[in-house]
DNA sequence: CAAATATCTTTACACTGTCAAGTTAAATCT
DNA sequence: AGATTTAACTTGACAGTGTAAAGATATTTG
């Protein structure tokens, strides 16, 4: 009758408890400090409780850049979805849009994003993280395609075209929750810039 | 006589010799797994030698971080350096120079690279750190305003330009400092799409 | 209902950064 | 120059970390 996967157990369902609460240790100590006893504590466990979920504490970390990935790909695909269908520019707003979904979830979740690009905690050669981050790299990689087909170009003739969108993209993103972490100003007009940014990148590629 | 600020000691200069071992040290174990105690025993000194010079271990990466800001904005300047007076499109090739000497660096030291820009074991908030990193943006920034001028336009006019030049270039530094971590492939290949998509860009602005 | 298995706790260990109190050498001051 | 202050370094201690091993407990399997 209990169709899903119940890891019911004493806890009840840890797994997911120990998510939430390593979730909570990463914004709130960052991924620096981030403690696996903490988690724990967080939780209401022993300190050594996450070992058979997650094997170590980079397990864990993956695990949950593995959660903020797919986070990450949704905000991208809802931000391009956004976009109205009668928009004069649908293709390249889109793409643009997808940028402005990417730059957004760094700059809300400055925490998880750095986790997932830029931490030595997790382990990219995982293969459920490698799969997820080429996810993400299509999403993008799918838009710039269909800007390339405006102009009846494809991807094949254009290799620098996505990777040139995409490095645009990540480096204003890290740009951003940079400045996020470091309390600088990241003000609408800021945004506004990024956005005509990447407007001129969709129109340079 | 002794012309130069000597801090002669116990151990001649125990500063110099920190910060050497400490470069040792983040090489081989990286910015995560990096140790003060690691540092010391690398040095020959106890582990608590190095707090009279640098407090704690934030300190000592911080002044890591600043050797590494200095050795970047050199990197940069110096590649810039290297195009020939001659060259048809002078500024824009010097440009997309230090674009590639910023890209060169981030693959080639990519631990110092993540160490200034990604680690939350420095604190970017010092004001030396600022300095540096303001000086590096300079560095771009003057050559952006060069390449401007070839029409008679001014930074003041394009405030976007140097933004979306840093974004593009540090993107692509991230994207192959992380390629170099895990391993992926970084033939010349690679290079030449990146030195392509800075010309793009340069051409852009 | 017994046996096996997986989850969780407890205990232990090596390691970390940092603080406080000594020790030693260099610099400063009459 | 000799005493005193100051700075560099050592030693010892402490709380905290991750992880491995062994024991307890409940759930699943046979």
């Amino acid at each position: 009758m209990n169709s899903k996967p119940s890891k019911s157990y004493h806890h009840g369902n840890l797994r997911k408890a120990l998510l939430e609460a390593a979730e909570l240790e990463l914004i709130e100590k960052g991924v620096e400090k981030f403690s696996l006893r903490g988690v724990a504590k967080r939780a209401g466990v022993s300190h050594a409780a996450p070992a058979p979920h997650f094997g170590d504490v980079t397990g864990l970390l993956s695990a949950l850049a593995s959660v903020s990935f797919k986070r990450f790909a949704q905000a991208m695909q809802s931000s391009s979805d956004a976009v109205e269908d009668n928009h004069p520019e649908k293709s390249k707003a889109k793409l643009v849009a997808i940028g402005m979904g990417y730059i957004k979830y760094a700059s809300e979740h400055s925490d998880m994003f750095d986790l997932q690009f830029s931490s030595e905690r997790i382990d990219p050669s995982k293969a459920f993280l490698e799969k997820l981050s080429s996810n993400s790299y299509d999403v993008l990689e799918a838009h710039v395609q269909a800007v390339l087909q405006l102009d009846d170009r494809k991807l094949e003739d254009e290799p620098d075209a996505a990777p040139m969108m995409w490095a645009t993209t990540h480096g204003l993103a890290s740009l951003f929750a940079r400045r996020k972490r470091n309390g600088g100003p990241q003000g609408q007009e800021l945004q506004d810039a990024f956005e005509r940014i990447l407007w001129r990148t969709a129109n340079a590629i």
